[in-house]
DNA sequence: CCGGACTGCGCAAGCGATTGCGTCGGACAC
DNA sequence: GTGTCCGACGCAATCGCTTGCGCAGTCCGG
């Protein structure tokens, strides 16, 4: 590699100059200043970034430690907090969680070793990472899945009113006997989903039925009018399900689903889906974050994006304007 | 941050021990070495990997230039890939390329001034940041988008015979006007899809129409009776089109399409799709660039993994075991 | 002609690890 | 008792950079 040494050498100055005329820390004269750009330009300097946090103490990167097998919006997310990232002039070191909490626990080690400036945390159940990150005062924010307390950056979907929305939207349809197929237990996302969906069954004025409530749809196949899928991944079991009971999803079954998958409109009938801002999720989170690096002591904020109904046909209802204020039938 | 300096101290010993007993790098007594763990566990002594690098040149990372806008199995392909390299023991750090060179260069900059000890690259189309890299004798692994020479370790999906496959797959169901809808033209991916469609036309006694070859399937819908998709973007477009001309995939049009999406058999009819080893090709991509950094001078190896074709409906033919075998009758 | 203010740079001390070389006891052979 | 060897450990240089301090010139007012 071609050092600072190399290029002062060559411009036939000293390296402190070098490095002030680099970080404009201090005024050069300008034909020193002129030599010195050339000399980096004909040697190649990129500089280097280890030497540099070495006394610096930061590192311009952050740790990104979320669980790469089960994030449904991945791909999303991470574009997202990329770009948000590198345009601040910070780059992303990645680490799978794997959604247990040994691997998190080891990634955020990792990422402490690795001095990153602050950390975005997809925080697995029964996290120790996330304590530990406390107590150490490195800068963290957490995506999508968010704690109860508000004493940290946090940013993620609402979930309580939008779930409820969708339980209403079905309820609205007539449906009286409403199931819900969940995902993974003990997520605080999965915790706020049947929240709210038990506060849309108030609202709508119908009972918590423990048996309309799992993580399949195939127990509550009878039982049930219309289902609320929380979860992505779930959704496509489901659909499998359906498919293989000869359950015909919009006429025997009312389905609304969070997952706004690509394919929503692709499937007969296309899915009435709560789409997430999953871009905006991860740009937030982001932004949150380098504002703590910037100010360690500010309040933490919890920030809480809403999702948006993609009205389509798998409620059973054909999206026409108005439709929901209508008065449906009755049913069962 | 602890330093060893501290472990040291509190265990009474020279920071010379504490690195010995960390890395076994020489015999510590045993005494000794339990005094030094105990310090290290009481003060939660993480290591400073940058310190570490500087000294040793290596940094155990490994970076992961690809584009994430564009890159289709991106998910599966990073966890694949972050499996692996953690597993080795090293940290990826990613970065976008957005798919131009500029950026594609500047991240490479990027990586560079980060001292990772091999670079994982997507190029894109005039890559500016691949002979830098060569240039430079930085450990590199190319993945999924190859190039066609043999002077660089790669690895993807064999593109030509699995085409070829896909459009003989559509001629002996007796479709004798087969278009192809390519993803973006210029790239590699892109250009040996459709030298694998000419192959398959040719190998079928088909002539090459210019016509029926395009990014988009609207100016081919006349004209053609099936169609073989080459890009997982371009398929949902390819989709959306039919639907909107009334154009019924099976029965209408015969379908078959890169792209082994989760929702392939949600949809109606369930897509044939030619499904590519996504995990791996990135566990080998990683495998190859490890053992390019442990011998720089392996000769370079390209591997090509052959996809899987995924026999379902919208080809028009209903799967059965031979069914592939059977005389079909002429069409047109 | 002198002193102070300013401009333009270089010296050298770290940052936290790794590692070649040395030192220091004690065991053992003679 | 002396020499040798070996096991157990510490000293200090080094990696490439940042930055507090200080020094040499120049310019200008008095």
């Amino acid at each position: 590699m071609v050092t600072m040494r190399e290029v002062a050498g060559l411009a036939g100055v000293s390296i402190t100059t070098v490095s002030h005329v680099l970080n404009e820390t201090r005024p050069v004269a300008e034909s020193t200043k002129e030599r010195v750009l050339k000399a980096i330009e004909e040697t190649g300097y990129t500089g280097d970034a280890i030497a540099r946090s070495l006394v610096t103490g930061g590192t311009k990167s952050l740790g990104l430690a979320v669980s790469l097998v089960s994030h449904p919006y991945f791909a999303e997310l991470i574009a997202a907090i990329e770009n948000e990232a590198t345009s601040a002039g910070y780059t992303l070191v990645l680490i799978d969680t794997r959604d247990s909490a040994d691997s998190e626990q080891a990634a955020v080690r990792m990422l402490r070793s690795r001095r990153v400036d602050g950390v975005l945390l997809t925080p697995t159940s029964g996290s120790a990472a996330l304590p530990e990150l406390r107590r150490l005062g490195i800068p963290t924010a957490l995506v999508d899945r968010l704690t109860l307390g508000q004493d940290i950056d946090q940013v993620g979907p609402e979930n309580v009113q939008a779930t409820s929305a969708l339980v209403t939207h079905l309820a609205e349809l007539g449906h009286r006997r409403i199931g819900l197929v969940t995902g993974t237990p003990g997520l605080a996302t999965t915790d706020e989903r049947v929240l709210g969906y038990r506060l849309g069954l108030g609202r709508a004025g119908l009972k918590w039925d423990e048996s309309l409530v799992g993580t399949s749809l195939e127990p509550m196949l009878g039982s049930v009018t219309g289902v609320v899928v929380s979860d992505h991944q779930v959704l496509i079991d489901v659909l499998h399900q359906a498919r293989a009971r000869g359950v015909r999803i919009g006429a025997d079954l009312a389905l609304v689903t969070y997952g706004e998958v690509e394919w929503a409109d692709l499937v007969d009938p296309p899915l009435t889906t709560m789409s997430q801002p999953v871009e905006e999720i991860g740009r937030t989170a982001v932004r949150l974050l380098l504002s703590r690096i910037a100010d360690p002591e500010r309040p933490p904020e919890t920030i809480r994006l809403a999702p948006e109904l993609k009205h389509r046909h798998s409620c059973g209802c054909h999206p026409t304007p108005a439709s929901t204020t209508s008065h449906p039938p009755e049913r069962r």
